[in-house]
RNA sequence: UACCCCGUGGUGUAAUCGGUAGCACAGCAGUUUUUGGUACUGUUGGUUCCUGGUUCAAGUCCAGGCGGGGUAACCA
């Protein structure tokens, strides 16, 4: 027998190509690098999502795969933003999905390195300090279109900027008073080019360097260099980054040092998903959603929580592959890797997500005149015979689901109607005899009489039966707390939408909570198991807000469902 | 509008030195099935954005258009 997981895996092994990996061999084979070293650069300003997952699983997949390593980097150049919070929450992530980092490293630790490089640039008469305030040096910039102006100061004596720039460093100037500026060409195309900022002037204290610092590197400084005292080969980063690489170029060239590589890739886009920290935030902060890992959001503990397995999340992303163009991928991939490796592994269980009663009009009683309980040993996956079976009972009186009768069904309905016979999922073939409703019209119960014979899917007659529903014994459910969700928003380009706008794109039912009625081995569900509700889907057992024996699932995805689909249209 | 990047079936992504379009998902049909699930099989979709050019031969090279995206923070 083969390993049933890697028939159907398919994220899996073959030598992937695309312009990166082409790129590395020829680098390889050419003798330019011994041995590959890439990063995966966060700052530590907010949690990582699903995009991330793309750019955490390129940069550490390809390490892999052609023997080399991979850093996790904070790129804690900002203390404004940041915090440790982040820093643990990023670093569990990344573990979470699977990968573990060469070294641990921060931009911070290399303030000092980064100080005495800028002094050698100053040296080189490559860069200076600049006394006009930020709206100043946006004025002097010019627009896409209009060239710069030099600055008035941009010809001060390399002693002069020397000192000024230890002095800003001693702490000397107050925010935004002074900014350390690269002397490259104030009329060149790249605006990123025209005399960038290096440093500015920050009176605060940093979550790792305390308050040794009070200017901080801006980015393009920090990146680059950072990149090349780790030695990294190749720095890939996502294509709005691409601007940037004249100047990184330029600093290493300048400086003289290491200088790899950068190259940029199309970030990950997937309908219904939104991936932008700004908007992500306003979700969080306006309420629509509990939080940075409720189920709903993009975010890895979102998704994990979800009960997305980091598996899934981790194929799909090497499957998308990595590439130029910027697209948008089908929600429904997702779907496919996420329900392909729960299938394999997760266990079968059954569960009435909106149930109506089913009765057994002919169900024995016991001699005392008590109902009748049958336990039957079922298996937990009929794929893997060594996930063992579970007992369920079968008593006359069950739950079954409302999608499962209909009084006046079509043709193709496979499933309970007057006079229609079903057969109870591990169970007995049973058949319509009656039914009530309430009211309002709503179906309340279906009574039904069984045959005896009909068990181990056989019938009293050999008649053959189509359907088979899925149902819980009502004396011994156990009632659970089930989110149902949908997409967060109705449009599948959420990110085109600003403003007001985005508030109105929400769907009110993004989330729907009901009291599931499951089977009674469910209630030793544990937070972080996963099963699937027979018929219905994939639901996760969530961890923060489960209890012993009373466990809260969420539906991570449904099955698929032809049927539904074909009455769609 | 200046500069940069990109443009292959519905979606995403492949195609060594230019050699005649592959794969996955989605869709459709069927087989198996006590999950309308899974598995398996078959199948519909592409004049490779357009127009010219080079060539025996172009998705691949060249030119011009058209279309999409990005960029003007003392953010990253």
């Amino acid at each position: 027998m083969p390993d049933p997981a890697a028939t159907n895996s398919p994220g899996s092994p073959e030598a992937q190509t695309d312009f990166i990996r082409d790129r590395i061999r020829a680098d390889l084979a050419a003798g330019k690098v011994r041995q590959i070293q890439t990063r995966f650069p966060p700052e530590p300003n907010g949690y990582l999502h699903i995009g991330h997952a793309k750019a955490i699983t390129l940069s550490f997949a390809v390490a892999e795969e052609f023997g080399g390593k991979c850093n996790l980097r904070m790129d804690d150049t900002n203390p404004e933003k940041e915090a440790q919070e982040y820093v643990d929450a990023i670093q569990e992530d990344v573990r979470w999905l699977g990968f573990e980092w060469d070294q641990m490293v921060y931009a911070s630790d290399y303030f000092g390195q980064l100080f005495a490089w800028a002094e050698q640039l100053i040296e080189k008469g490559l860069a200076y300090v600049e006394d006009q305030n930020a709206e100043q040096m946006a004025k002097g910039r010019g627009t896409v279109r209009t060239p710069g102006t030099n600055s008035p100061f941009r010809d001060r004596s390399v002693a002069e900027n020397l000192d000024l720039f230890r002095r800003m460093k001693a702490g000397e100037f107050g925010d935004g008073e002074k900014v350390l500026r690269a002397k490259i060409d104030m009329a060149h195309s790249n605006l990123n080019l025209r005399d960038p900022a290096m440093y500015r002037v920050r009176n605060l204290h940093h979550q790792r360097t305390g308050d040794e610092w009070c200017i901080y590197p801006m980015y393009d400084w920090a990146h680059g260099q950072s990149d090349s005292i780790e030695g990294v080969t190749h720095s890939l980063c996502t294509l709005e980054f691409e601007h940037h690489r004249p100047l990184y170029d330029w600093f290493c060239e300048s400086l003289g040092i290491h200088h790899p590589q950068q190259i940029e890739f199309a970030r990950l886009n997937v309908e219904y998903m939104l991936t932008s920290k700004r908007k992500l935030l306003r979700l969080v902060e306006e309420k629509h959603v509990d939080g940075w890992d409720d189920p709903r959001m993009p975010t890895i503990r979102g998704l994990r929580r979800r009960g997305v397995p980091a598996e899934a999340l981790v194929a799909f992303c090497k499957h998308v592959g990595v590439a130029k163009v910027n697209g948008t991928h089908e929600l429904s991939l997702l779907e496919y890797f996420t329900r392909d490796w729960l299938n394999s592994r997760t266990w079968r269980r059954m569960a009435v997500i909106d149930p109506i009663q089913l009765i057994i009009e002919n169900w024995p009683k016991n001699d005392d005149g008590t109902p009748h309980v049958e336990w039957k040993d079922v298996k937990n996956n009929p794929q893997d015979e060594d996930a063992g079976t579970r007992a369920v009972p079968i008593t006359g009186k069950l739950w079954i689901d409302r999608d499962d009768f209909m009084e006046e069904p079509p043709k193709k309905f496979f499933r309970l109607g007057p006079d229609r016979e079903v057969r109870l999922r591990f169970g007995y073939a049973v058949k319509c005899v009656s039914y009530d409703k309430d009211d309002d019209g709503r179906i309340t119960t279906v009574r039904c009489t069984y045959d005896p014979e009909s068990k181990n899917g056989k019938t009293s007659d050999g008649r053959k039966i189509k359907g088979v529903i899925h149902w819980v014994s009502q004396e011994h459910a156990l009632e659970a707390d089930t989110h149902l969700f949908e997409p967060l928003f109705a449009e599948a380009d959420p990110a085109s939408f600003d403003g007001d706008e985005f508030a109105s794109i929400l769907r009110p039912d993004s989330r729907r909570i009901v009291k599931a009625m499951c089977e009674p081995s469910l209630k030793d569900a544990k937070g972080g198991d996963a099963f699937q509700f027979e018929r219905v889907g994939y639901f996760y057992c969530d961890p923060k807000t489960s209890e012993q024996g009373s466990p809260v699932f969420h539906r991570t995805v449904t099955l698929k469902d032809t049927w539904k689909k074909q009455q769609g249209k």
